[in-house]
DNA sequence: CGAGAATATGAACGTTCGTTCGTTTTTTTT
DNA sequence: AAAAAAAACGAACGAACGTTCATATTCTCG
């Protein structure tokens, strides 16, 4: 599966996203009507993305804010009670959208090799189609409060574990070689991360994401696969 | 050449960095003592470090970094013109650490595999040695001014391509099979920035930084060495 | 020891920040 | 079309920010 299809198949878009955070966090927006709501929240996302790509979240004023979106300061916080509320709700958002669309492609193959494949892949392309969230919820992960980063350093240490145990189960079947699996899918973690930390790396030297996912595992294949099966 | 081997013969000691701060900036320090200078840039860098770790730049106040330091606000600004000087005397000083010693790691070894080997080793051996200044340059590269910004990736670009020539050569001589050694050689810096980014998954798993680099080795010289060198 | 240079101090200043709220505008309902 | 509800507005507020500077303290050296 390249690209293009993996865009039609899983990827739900960034209105259905923006739905699922209004719906969530009903309790504190203060706008009833769905479509209002929903439409300035995608807005805003966008506009956050945008500012915070450039001097973090910290340095984004309000008044960037609302400039960049064309709403009014006082709006804006009808959709969150305060500027640490929105970052949280973007950090919430951001994990959930991984955990949901990494378990789905984790429970659909059967075979350790495939698995692993699709699971690299699926990671990889959802970092392309949710860049802005994926870069957001990793660079702005320290300016949540402590109780927060223990939930995004499990869920780190979750999205590991599935690698880990394709690994694992792989070598169980004689699929994969021995070796310190836990390392290893460290490793794939951090290739996979290259994505959508260096963008502009590989946009300069016109490398594809579809190019980028076989590389990957290409590496990974030629490091893990038991030499009979290769 | 393990960690141990390798503090003993490259490190320069934090205080020496502090002190090449301080002779570099001696037209915009108002400190004349060297002594007194070089002990509280020290200290400076030190509180910058551990406040930026959990908060980021931004966030850390002048404030912060006077309670940290134990110094005065109206000191401070005798060791930098203001707070963004201090973030670009970092940045430009992380930078410096990083080229210098890979230049000379670089130069020091004629055979492929070994020289990859070393060049590998000794990024991973600095960044461990140099954390917070490595941990530093890449998370507060956004905040800095455009024109230095390009300088940054130029720098990036310019220790991967020590990896892509290193890789080069090597085929040449058929040591390494061929390939996209410019994705390789990116691949590696992606594994390699993993260390001093996430420190803390390490050391919870109990992992050493010479069997990191070994893992990494590992995994680079299955996938790159040509086969009949195996 | 004492004079002058070097360094340290922190109150004070102007600015910008996140947030609030009384008001106006728009949309929905009757 | 009038009334009611929902949403948008932006001036205003106190807190916190980076920075300055007049003054105090410490150090240096004849």
């Amino acid at each position: 599966m390249d690209y293009k299809e993996f865009k039609k198949l899983y990827a739900s878009s960034s209105w259905e996203i923006a739905r699922e955070v209004f719906l969530k966090n009903r309790d504190t927006i203060r706008i009833k009507k769905e479509k209002t709501a929903v439409d300035n929240l995608e807005k805003i996302f966008n506009a956050v993305f945008s500012i915070t790509y450039k001097k973090g979240f910290q340095a984004m004023s309000m008044r960037d804010l609302s400039r960049e979106t064309g709403m009014s300061l006082g709006s804006l916080y009808a959709y969150f009670t305060g500027k640490e509320k929105l970052l949280d709700i973007i950090q919430t958002q951001g994990w959930a959208i991984i955990k949901k669309d990494l378990e789905h492609i984790s429970a659909t193959h059967e075979n350790p090799r495939e698995k692993l494949r699709a699971v690299i892949k699926a990671h990889i392309f959802l970092s392309e189609f949710f860049r802005p969230w994926f870069y957001f919820t990793f660079m702005e992960a320290r300016n949540i409060k402590p109780t927060k980063l223990e939930a995004v350093k499990s869920m780190e240490e979750y999205t590991q574990q599935i690698l880990t145990n394709i690994l694992i189960s792989g070598e169980k079947q004689a699929v994969f070689k021995p070796g310190n699996h836990e390392l290893t899918a460290s490793m794939i973690k951090a290739m996979q991360q290259e994505w959508y930390l260096k963008r502009w790396k590989y946009r300069k030297l016109n490398v594809s994401v579809d190019q980028f996912a076989d590389h990957l595992i290409a590496i990974v294949e030629t490091f893990c696969l038991a030499e009979e099966t290769n």
